[in-house]
DNA sequence: ATTTGTATTGCAATCGATTGCATAAATTTT
DNA sequence: AAAATTTATGCAATCGATTGCAATACAAAT
């Protein structure tokens, strides 16, 4: 464990002071070229690192970002995390990431710990039963960014990256009925939150725009897991006035209802047709493959980490309240193809 | 943007030294309780935040941890990083993430990354194609712990968490002797990489002892994406020599050939028994299921940083070379049961 | 030769928290 | 009552890097 190089003890041997070290190593242009080489040279001979939290200290700034997710081990989230990291690390930022683990209470501790790294900007998506923006309200104070992604939080103070729920909605249930499904279940998460309750929205627009019967009971809400996805299929095997297409408002449940569909002995897509979201992996395993909306979650990452980028260089111009909505993707696959042509 | 607290605000309010409130916030039993209740009081009612860079500078520690994974985008290691998650943030550790992509450079960049942060110490699970460790002698020179983790390097200066890649290639393998498989096909990856050539040997060592063929056809080796799944199937629908069962050291890879297999018209297990590695969700959504093997991730990566954490407070007394090996466990599922009885 | 300008470099304070050592006050011992 | 402890607090240096404001040197202009 030997000491640290430091600025002062490249200045004693080049015989310079600390201040003209530490501005050679920043590329201060009132630096001499040849002073400047020199440092720079003896500095990397000399193995030095600079000590950033002296840095941090003096800059009032920490090059971090902090990240808060519900769950780490989801396809779409892993997906988020890539295209965040992708963007921060080549913008010289680091990334600290927690989970909040769908406990509202892991979120505030988690959103406490972030402040106190003193990020220089939030990224959060809300665990499911987040009913209100309190525990970041402490960062608007201190002016620090927080922007949510996916999940995102109707506040006018913060800004959200995400897709358009409720038209993506629409288009599956339009999709649906074009399949000629004439009653359908809708299988979705907490209302709370903008995604789910985004879909339902565009699932009753579809619903109502083409007539169908607008029955409450034809809306789950469930915590879209994989039990939730059979306990749906049982649902709907109870139902006297029995649905001909589901659209559940995830692919990991949706698949776990086709598997207990067709142990039932119904046929799908005969004699229900299914949709999920998400795109996941399994979508495309499952038999027959599953018609779902892709989710642009790199995408997300990566527009989620830029925009907070340019807010803090000062080069953006984003109203706090702005959200910036990417584009989603219906795509058709067969566990909804009941008929040939059209959609 | 309001001023910060600081300790010295404390003090001067309260008429104390900055030395006390110091030693009141961090518990120290010199300080009356009575004062100390009043310091820690204040604290909260003003606000108060400690500056970690401060702190950090004068403690030489940063309480943070670097984690370098090839792709934090696979369902493997979203479990592993949720566990190393789970335990850092209890232990008041922050993770910095960062993924090589698969690239020795950027692995070696992001190496560089972690080691000027100043982590306390290194996690990591290499790269494809990682030849050596001289990315990592530079931690190994401050003295900064390095711990690799499912992907390791076989060096003696490092400790590993991984399972028993033999043991679990070797029990995929009599499994599917024991299901009447004579010739089979072995899909690996880079056999630079422990987990791919530990699998392999596993294999090898099988075949040898129910005296089945040593072909060095028997064996490919690819990139273990969806892609070499399905050349995976057109190669063995070339053979001569057909082989009756498959062994891919990973699900992804798997799902993707039963896929081909099926296209191309085999009937699995039937024609050909398929095992995979990983338990991936895939594998229980394709038909028929995958026999596989779970990979415990989120214990390695929980294990991981509890050593790691370990070992920075003294506590424990792991030999540099040591390494952990976790328990897997073969999963038999429809892709390669053939009969009724035994395994 | 004097003034003005420009290019470089240094001085010294600052960012907050920590900690070894010293001091002061209160308590106990002799 | 004086001495020895114990308890509680303060002093001041330290951790490295940064930066506003001088200061110096040398070239150019008058």
């Amino acid at each position: 464990m030997e000491k640290e190089i430091t600025i002062y003890d490249i200045a004693k041997i080049l015989g310079l002071s600390p201040a003209t070290v530490s501005r050679a190593l920043n590329d201060h242009p009132a630096i001499n070229i040849n002073t400047k080489t020199s440092i720079v040279t003896k500095a990397s001979e000399l193995g030095y690192r600079s000590n950033t939290f002296a840095s941090n200290l003096r800059k009032r700034k920490t090059n971090t970002l902090g990240v808060i997710v519900p769950r780490l081990n989801s396809n779409f989230m892993s997906a988020v995390l890539a295209g965040m990291e992708e963007v921060a690390n080549e913008a010289g930022y680091n990334l600290i990431i927690s989970q909040s683990l769908e406990s509202v209470k892991k979120e505030i501790a988690n959103a406490r710990t972030m402040f106190n790294s003193m990020v220089d900007g939030l990224l959060a998506s809300v665990a499911y039963d987040t009913d209100d923006a309190g525990h970041f309200e402490s960062f608007v104070a201190k002016g620090i960014p927080v922007i949510f992604f996916d999940r995102i939080i109707g506040d006018a103070r913060f800004s959200g990256v995400t897709i358009d729920n409720v038209k993506a909605g629409y288009e599956v249930t339009r999709h649906l009925v074009g399949q000629g499904c004439s009653r359908i279940l809708h299988v979705t998460g907490n209302l709370k939150r903008n995604v789910y309750a985004g879909r339902m929205e565009g699932y009753k627009r579809a619903i109502a725009e083409f007539d169908l019967p607008q029955d409450e009971s034809l809306i789950l809400v469930t915590d879209l897991g994989q039990e939730a996805g059979k306990a749906a299929a049982q649902y709907l095997h109870t139902l006297p006035a029995r649905p001909d297409g589901i659209f559940l408002a995830s692919d990991v449940c949706a698949v776990s209802c086709i598997q207990a569909l067709k142990e039932i002995g119904y046929v799908v897509p005969g004699d229900v047709a299914v949709a999920g979201f998400n795109n996941d992996p399994v979508s495309q395993v499952i038999e027959p493959n599953l018609t779902t909306v892709h989710y642009p979650g790199d995408q997300i990452g990566q527009v989620a980490v830029k925009t907070m980028i340019n807010h803090l260089n000062g080069h953006s111009s984003i109203h706090p309240a702005s959200s910036i909505i990417l584009d989603s993707e219906l795509i058709i696959r067969g566990s909804s193809l009941r008929k040939k042509k059209g959609n």
